[in-house]
DNA sequence: TACATATAATTGATATATCAATTATATTTG
DNA sequence: CAAATATAATTGATATATCAATTATATGTA
């Protein structure tokens, strides 16, 4: 079996690059904000835009399951960005607000991100974004057809 | 600050392809190979080809640090795929050597492999591969940079 | 040679990933 | 309405991610 070495497949590019991305990403938060990963940042960006997203909601939209959400949020309320309080139209989930501590967070942040977004995809063009996603999305079409 | 949200990013797209991508993968592993990440059988894979590498290097080829690479290690030993050795060359190293079990396992893993990129790539063309490669090349590129 | 420095691997601490099972509450349906 | 089913969140168990500190061994240099 002449199997070539994964090192070769696009996926191992795939991955390099995503995982390049939230390192260099990460540093430059980091020299900023104490104590803030990216996904915690993104948790507080969506909630931001969208109030009223359950941790199941936000789970999706940062591509976490509940457990790990569950438990990231715990973190952040623990640090003080967010706080949980019972919704009393559905008890089954809860509120999760913004705290001052995560507004200031939230002040500091977006710039940081669009530094990130603007340094990282310097170079490429509009037409290579949007093949870029084209390709990928035929890749997640695929991977999606049980 | 009118900040897109981060689903609107082509980073949310890599990182949506690659996770989509790894379950696929990892659900037709394991209707096969009872107990075997994805991880693992990339481990297996790379020292069926390169038996000299040390834990360090099979870390960086498949994007784990050293401390992630001792612990799944002792994992698949554990689990008798793999058998460590005193390395007399250079004694702050081991030989690590894949065992009957694990060689079984790369009788079966290959096949499955293929099948993952084959279905997962279907219908994309060798060109928009490489304009792929390219475009996440920059992109990684672009993070090296400080 | 002796000491400083470098390297490979390990360990500890904490966060996250993942699956399965559980709890509490809502909703649907007979 | 009552029972069955569905949903949101949590918890437990185990693996992995990450950083910093540590151990053991090699290598470079005065």
């Amino acid at each position: 079996m002449n199997l070539s070495l994964p090192s070769e497949t696009i996926f191992h590019a795939i991955e390099s690059t995503i995982k390049d991305y939230r390192k260099f990403a990460q540093k430059n938060i980091s020299e900023k904000i104490k104590d803030m990963t990216i996904d915690q940042g993104m948790v507080l960006l969506f909630l931001n835009e969208h109030p009223e997203l359950t941790q199941k909601e936000i789970a999706e939209l940062v591509f976490k399951d509940n457990a790990s959400m569950t438990r990231m949020i715990n973190t952040m309320v623990e640090k003080k960005h967010l706080k949980r309080s019972i919704n009393s139209k559905d008890r089954r989930r809860y509120i999760i607000e913004i705290t001052d501590k995560g507004k200031d967070v939230l002040k500091t942040l977006p710039p940081i991100i669009h530094q990130n977004r603007n340094s990282s995809l310097k170079g490429i063009t509009k037409n290579e974004l949007n093949q870029l996603e084209i390709i990928l999305n035929k890749i997640r079409t695929n991977c999606a057809k049980t």
